[in-house]
DNA sequence: TTCCAGGTAGCCG
DNA sequence: CGGCTACATGGA
């Protein structure tokens, strides 16, 4: 990987298959929010960061090589061949072959495991752009202030310790309507042992991850799929929400809520990557929604 | 007003 | 086990 650094800002030259909007809009994530510029600043790892793309360069504002290494690399997945994983996916679909040219930059992000939990209890029958104010509100009222940029302070997402010891009227502030009790109990099954658990999963089997978040409150098969695919690298989950349901149904001609079916095509026609498919799918599925309402507007 | 959004827990047969 | 429904909230 070729990459320069100056004046606190990384630029990791020649990379392909990346899109931001690809990347950061795609639902996986909720604290990246677009610039005026085009460029995307988001908050992880306690650090506040400005990712542009630019001629096939990455430039990442406010920060340090030793943080590249240390957490970006990783967090944008820049070691994955995802030209590889589009020509297997694409082969002998082309259905899927056009969903992966609509959002061929896309990545899965490494997110935090603690911070994927919470995110994804808060979006059940929920809409992504109340599920990032829901957020924001948690981050603001009970994370910490990191430091101003771009015009605005920046929050880390709360610890654990702390969302464990409120009850269900201090968040009633943030607005989460009834997931305001599953978070709570949630946090503090998880700081039972300070995260211990949670924090190993990636190393644990499928099964046994799968079975531990299974256990939280608030956590079911599709929420506990989302966690494992976007914080701890098991990119063979297949999370079934509302749009995949859909796809799966148009595209595939699987009888509608026959989730087993659809889990079971899934593993057998694209494997060890059904959710990178999915993503694909998912990106596809709402941007194609987007075009037919604002088609019905004009 | 009603419907919808990256669903789940609780209950019932 | 599978099927059903209530559950807050806010935007369209």
């Amino acid at each position: 990987m070729n990459i320069s650094e100056d004046n606190n800002r990384i630029i990791i030259h020649g990379i392909k298959d990346f899109h931001l909007n690809h990347i950061f809009d795609n639902g996986q994530c909720f604290r990246w929010n677009k610039e005026t510029d085009g460029s995307y600043t988001g908050v992880a790892f306690r650090k506040v960061v400005n990712i542009d793309y630019c001629n096939g360069d990455i430039i990442i504002n406010n920060t340090s090589l030793m943080d590249f290494n240390e957490y970006w690399k990783d967090y944008l997945d820049l070691e994955r061949d995802y030209s590889a994983i589009k020509d297997k996916l694409a082969k002998n679909d082309i259905e899927m072959k056009k969903a992966i040219s609509f959002g061929y930059g896309m990545r899965i992000l490494k997110q935090e495991k603690w911070e994927t939990l919470i995110s994804f209890i808060i979006s059940q029958n929920n809409n992504i752009p109340r599920i990032k104010k829901c957020i924001e509100s948690l981050c603001a009222n009970y994370g910490s202030p990191i430091e101003e940029y771009r015009g605005k302070i920046h929050f880390t997402f709360p610890k654990m310790e702390e969302l464990a010891q409120l009850d269900v009227g201090d968040l009633a502030l943030c607005r989460l309507g009834y997931r305001t009790d599953y978070i709570i109990k949630a946090a503090r099954q998880v700081a039972l042992d300070e995260g211990k658990t949670l924090n190993s999963l990636d190393t644990a089997t499928e099964e046994e991850a799968y079975e531990y978040l299974l256990s939280l409150s608030g956590v079911g098969p599709k929420v506990a799929n989302c966690i494992m695919l976007f914080s701890m690298q098991k990119y063979a989950r297949f999370p079934l929400d509302v749009w995949i349901k859909r796809v799966m149904n148009q595209i595939y001609n699987i009888e509608k809520g026959n989730t087993k079916m659809m889990q079971k095509y899934a593993a057998e026609h694209f494997g060890e990557y059904g959710g990178i498919a999915q993503q694909y799918l998912f990106y596809y599925a709402r941007e194609i929604s987007k075009d037919s309402q604002n088609q019905c507007n004009v």
